[in-house]
DNA sequence: GGACGGCGTTAAGAACACGTAAAAACAAGC
DNA sequence: GCTTGTTTTTACGTGTTCTTAACGCCGTCC
């Protein structure tokens, strides 16, 4: 059974879709703004997205891009938008694709099925698990001997950074260009500051990292 | 570099799709119909197909089908029809997308960003292997019997020099130059050393290298 | 045979990068 | 306006890497 969420500040077109969608076999969850949608794909497994651009409480793209934040669920984008910079925005925000009104419902049976048929059996965990620790990206917590971890935001977005990308040398610049800006790709300080913080939080050793490492010169890498 | 096979029967399409595709980075493969396209796709890495659906010598859903029997590789179709029937046919023959003419070649862009973003990550990695050890160009990354060997940023240069270029001639100026800068051109003895600790760390014999090679008087060869 | 040039090895000081702690500056909530 | 939590500075000790020099080896050329 495949779940779709459906984002549409419409409710005659929400509730269109949802009988339709069900009909046609799909479990369907509504959500009216991007808040409860952004909600509902944290608490629920969500197959596909179907999401107008038109929110009363947030930019569209800003959904788009809360919700690769952490997950490659396949995003098919309503909008009466024609303009062709729209769909650009759409796309490159992480959209795989755009739709546009008013379009037949078979059309978007259509490209739910190529969308779904793509992403194929979900596997991808939002967990990246180590022998210390664990990292719940979708949560964005992080677990250790069962008990949850405080981290600030500064904190989370280098951790982040470096779990997403298990075992690559990522260096200092790109580090700091991501989360502080490229304005600050020059502060290596900060990071010293913060890899202590982090392997104080989450290292047994933190004098002796086996998880966060320090490659001298180059940047750091995270092992699982 | 993506290779994009771009199958369509006006020639000025054709030319005006490679032109621009080639000025924004891509790699264009040109195929004038079905058969050629096919063909071509089975000799080449291919890395997102750009098809017209109007082709002269076979119908656009039995080169999807053809594509779809061996081959996940994205499809975006471009067509001039707009119903809603062979949207949906083209997408259910294993199509990814469909783009209805006239178009915008930066949503075309966008599209192919999105459809290539998705398939991505899984293409082109980046391993260079030999007897003795491994090394991972985008993990920046070297295992020697399944451990990690630890390298310093000098050292990591002159190897990767070496090792994107295997079997290779690399002058001495060549990795002075590339490494230290021009105004190093001369300093051969720092080549000494650290071709030495190179072979110390990654050679089995560092007395008899095999794969890091001296030639006298010209320069060094990385052996695979 | 001996001098010479290119190469490999080793060692040590200089230069640089890193880790840690603590204080100052800043922001958010009450 | 105060408190609390976070980020940014500052300072200093430690560790790693780069550079440089010295020496030995092996060929070639005089």
């Amino acid at each position: 059974m495949t779940t779709v969420l459906i984002v549409d500040d419409e409710p005659q077109i929400l509730r269109a879709l949802q009988i339709n969608l069900h009909a046609h076999g799909y479990t369907v969850v509504p959500a009216p703004n991007g808040t409860t949608a952004l909600a509902a794909a944290q608490t629920q497994a969500i197959d596909v997205v179907v999401l107008d651009l038109g929110l009363p409480d947030m930019d569209g793209l800003d959904v788009i891009a809360g919700l690769r934040g952490w997950t490659e669920v396949p995003i098919i984008v309503l909008s009466a938008r024609h303009a062709s910079h729209d769909k650009v925005e759409a796309l490159d925000a992480g959209a795989d694709d755009y739709v546009t009104k008013p379009f037949g419902l078979d059309e978007l049976l259509a490209r739910l099925r190529a969308a779904t048929r793509r992403a194929g059996p979900q596997t991808s965990e939002p967990l990246v698990e180590t022998a210390e620790f664990t990292v719940d990206l979708a949560n964005k917590s992080v677990l250790r001997g069962g008990t949850p971890v405080r981290m600030t935001p500064t904190e989370w977005n280098v951790l982040e950074l470096l779990v997403r990308n298990p075992g690559r040398l990522i260096s200092q610049q790109q580090i700091l260009t991501e989360v502080w800006g490229p304005a600050y790709a020059k502060e290596t300080h900060y990071l010293r500051v913060y890899m202590g913080q982090l392997r104080r939080k989450l290292e047994r050793d933190p004098a002796a990292p086996v998880h966060l490492l320090t490659e001298a010169g180059m940047g750091y890498r995270f092992a699982p």
